[in-house]
DNA sequence: TCTGGGGTCCTAGGACCC
DNA sequence: TCTGGGGTCCTAGGACCC
């Protein structure tokens, strides 16, 4: 065989996992108490539930709901816009409250950790279920949200102990009782397995989870990928996924998607929401001083399939303006005229440190040095006004368009001597700046 | 069940080389 | 020109996650 052997962790670890309940509708009852015992929704930005409270969820609502739907189920729900600021804030507290008891915390979501605990018994005098315990109590007690705990040998496992009983739980599965917490657990519901895979094991009469991980090591190297093995392991106690410790500080693609409602087959239109896409991700590109080396445009029909086009840049940027001609040629690849499209959306991918050493002798240095000049203020004065201050002009027709669906970009726009005679420029896929005052 | 906006990793297969 | 073995790199696409 090829494959490696999985590497195997031969002790018994102590494994955390820290959920928090119903994360962002909690810290909004945390910061306003007289929701508390409300049903609470946000994501009002979007039109459909971000995160619902608890007493949301009693009366049926549920994510991904319209908010149309919620208020005819509870009308007295409290729907607010999602603040991911405070919602940061407190994740940040979160994580600041798991370090105090072990320096092996992962930050796996905004809402959800793992912390390594293994060999810290004797440093807190108690066993694995008395420290988790005392980490679900100190979040409560300070943050004033509540969260699911699970402790188990495992990453898999402990995912498994913070579910069993949400929320405001803390359960404990030691080695012995596994079998008891797979038994009743449909294979699908398991941590990085998928639906497909779900079906492949239904076929071969695999149906819980127990199933899975009492079927022998043979069929499951036969049938099976790495992350499958890896997660066979898992589910018999032997912990194979570490608990990793680096914060997260670059990133392999950045994308930005934007969905309209109601579709829409105007060409102007549906290219501004692509150029505005653009420069969000740039924008976040540049904000980790990466460059992209492909760009990837991709537009979503109403039978919900993604095209795209894949385009090799020549040289690796964060800049919209040398990305603006790539993006034209494959939207035009991408886009049928009189189709409706219900959303576009770019992918920066192929990111590299932009440590500006990367350019070829034939490359107009002084020209990309002007541009990264300009790109600086740009990004200064977002910082100060808010984003899109300036903008690429080409990026404007979605301003208009949220006007009409009464969104929240109703800014008034005033136009410039640069925005004048924009369609034709757009059309012809010049870049263009746009200074908003 | 198909809600929406981010992401990651893995694998198979082709291109190319010796 | 084809035969065969073997390795590496890259890409497309699948599958999952929160």
């Amino acid at each position: 065989m090829k494959d490696q052997p999985l590497t195997i962790r031969s002790w018994p670890q102590g494994i955390l996992h820290v959920d928090a309940d119903a994360f962002f509708a909690s810290c909004e009852q945390a910061v306003h108490p007289e929701l508390r015992g409300r049903p609470v929704i946000t994501g009002k930005e979007r039109g459909i539930v971000a995160a619902a409270s608890y007493e949301a969820k009693a009366m049926g609502v549920k994510r991904g709901m319209r908010l149309f739907e919620v208020r005819r189920l509870c009308k007295d729900a409290a729907i607010l816009p999602s603040d991911y600021e405070t919602y940061s804030l407190f994740s940040m507290r979160m994580f600041e409250i798991l370090r105090r008891f072990s320096p092996e915390v992962e930050e796996y979501s905004i809402d959800e950790a793992f912390v390594d605990l293994t060999g810290l018994r004797r440093s807190f005098h108690g066993s694995y279920g008395m420290i988790a315990e005392n980490i679900r109590q100190t979040i409560e007690k300070e943050l004033g949200i509540t969260a699911s705990v699970g402790i188990s040998l495992s990453k898999v496992l402990a995912k498994i102990g913070s579910k069993h009983n949400k929320p405001n739980s803390c359960t404990i599965i030691p080695g012995r009782d596994i079998h008891l917490y797979l038994r009743p657990l449909p294979i699908g519901s398991i941590w990085g397995i998928g639906p497909n895979t779900a079906a492949f094991l239904n076929k071969h009469g695999i149906h819980t989870a127990l199933q899975f991980a009492e079927k022998d090591e043979i069929f499951i190297n036969k049938y099976l990928s790495r992350p499958y093995q890896a997660i066979w392991n898992e589910l018999n106690g032997r912990s194979v996924f570490p608990v990793t410790t680096e914060a997260k500080n670059s990133y392999q693609s950045i994308s930005k998607a934007k969905t309209f409602t109601p579709p829409s087959d105007d060409e102007i239109f549906i290219f501004a929401q692509m150029s505005k896409n653009l420069e969000n991700a740039c924008i976040k590109a540049r904000r980790y001083n990466l460059a992209a080396t492909r760009l990837i445009v991709f537009v979503r029909g109403q039978d919900f399939r993604n095209y795209g086009v894949e385009i090799k840049l020549t040289l690796p940027t964060s800049y919209p303006y040398y990305l603006m001609g790539a993006l034209k040629g494959g939207f035009t690849k991408v886009y049928q005229a009189n189709t409706p499209y219900r959303q576009t959306g770019v992918v920066l991918a192929g990111l590299v440190p932009d440590d500006g050493s990367r350019y070829t002798l034939f490359d107009d240095i002084p020209k990309i040095q002007k541009m990264a000049n300009i790109y600086e203020a740009v990004d200064r004065l977002s910082a100060k006004y808010g984003k899109h201050t300036v903008h690429h002009g080409s990026s404007l027709p979605t301003k208009q368009q949220a006007q009409h669906e009464g969104g929240r970009e109703d800014v008034p726009l005033r136009k410039t001597e640069l925005f004048k005679g924009e369609n034709k420029r757009q059309r012809l896929g010049l870049p263009m700046l746009n200074i908003k005052i």
